[in-house]
DNA sequence: CTGAACTTTCAGAGATTACTGAATTTTCGG
DNA sequence: CCGAAAATTCAGTAATCTCTGAAAGTTCAG
């Protein structure tokens, strides 16, 4: 009689099939299938949620919801709130777009391509002792230089507004014709002197 | 003694280690091992090779190969050659890292966005019973419009041609400042006559 | 056609990853 | 501080994924 509805009710059929499917695309998208479905249910939240209320209505051990937001943490898909006098810790998500956009795209660089282009950099440093290997390293450097370019360009478009990049987005492929206009007044000069 | 020299020199120390890299990073993106590994292989390799040279190369057991390469084919990353008077399939990957880039783009779009996309139209179509589902439903129309958002993007750029797409990355940010100006210029509603 | 060369399939062994419940550690109101 | 409430760790089990070798299937030169 006393407890608060969200332990009594159970997820809707809207909610339970959102989290179905981020179970699913889970291995996909290269997280496990109970930690989509621990950030589903958080992202649709109206409230943030504490580890128990998560564990019962995934039903799922509270350990492994433990571990499910800890690596959530570690993406920093959800964040820690406290309320007041409650001991226990709650989680919510951003629910802005964008802003999980950005981070989802910062983190998959630093785990996904960083590593690579690390690698990349240092093999570009030998000297090749046979052709193969001056074939391989050839290649090895159409991949380098494409991966240092789409980064910097990433890192260039972040520090951008949100306005900004959403109208550019919708300009989509008309960029290029404005481009093609102001190229004639000088852009190109602009866009030579970088890197 | 009338062996063609690359089954008989096992790999370079610099191949090798590429290879090794390819190898760990694939379970990050969603490959297995083997598959990055054969990859890795062929992309650096200076001419194609056939299934036995891989195994060989890689120590791998000839099904695998098999395997792996059937997974490389069905995400358009090597492709299938046939030397003449030689009834074995040969296998090389294309060298021009753009190209790579954008039949990645389109493949992961296709397998981790699209199934995505499609679940939140049809969530959308709901008429929210609860205040829970109208918030639920919120913020999925916001991962929605984000979602189509970007790839209707992704759609115009692709069509772009690789020397202006290649030019409007290196300027990076500065495009920004260019449409600023273009957009006293009546650009702006180009933009918004979009959607 | 035939059969040798080559490729694919597939069942099961092996390896890895995910999940649980019990035990341990941490936290904090009193 | 104490102790109860909460969070975490961890060893063992369960589930999943990967890889192999044997068998079946396909292709094509002769």
């Amino acid at each position: 009689m006393a407890y608060p509805s969200s332990l009594m009710t159970s997820l809707s059929p809207l909610v339970r099939s959102f989290v179905a499917h981020f179970g699913e695309m889970g291995s996909r998208w290269g997280i496990n299938r109970t930690v989509g479905q621990i950030y589903a249910l958080i992202f649709v939240s109206p409230r943030a949620l504490n580890a128990d209320e998560i564990a019962e209505q995934l039903e799922f051990s509270r350990s492994n919801v433990s571990m499910g937001l800890k690596e959530l943490q570690a993406w920093r898909l959800v964040s820690l709130r406290h309320q007041p006098s409650d001991r226990r810790e709650y989680f919510d998500a951003p629910s802005d777009a964008w802003e999980i956009f950005r981070t989802l795209a910062e983190e998959r660089r630093r785990r996904e391509i960083e590593p690579t282009l690390s690698m990349l950099r240092n093999a570009l440093l030998e000297t090749p002792a046979t052709e193969e290997d001056r074939i391989a390293l050839e290649r090895m450097r159409g991949m380098h230089d494409l991966i240092e370019l789409t980064t910097t360009w990433f890192d260039d478009v972040q520090r951008m507004d949100q306005q900004t990049l959403a109208k550019l987005m919708r300009m989509g492929a008309k960029v290029q014709k404005v481009l093609e206009f102001t190229g004639r007044l000088g852009t190109a000069k602009a866009a030579g002197s970088r890197k």
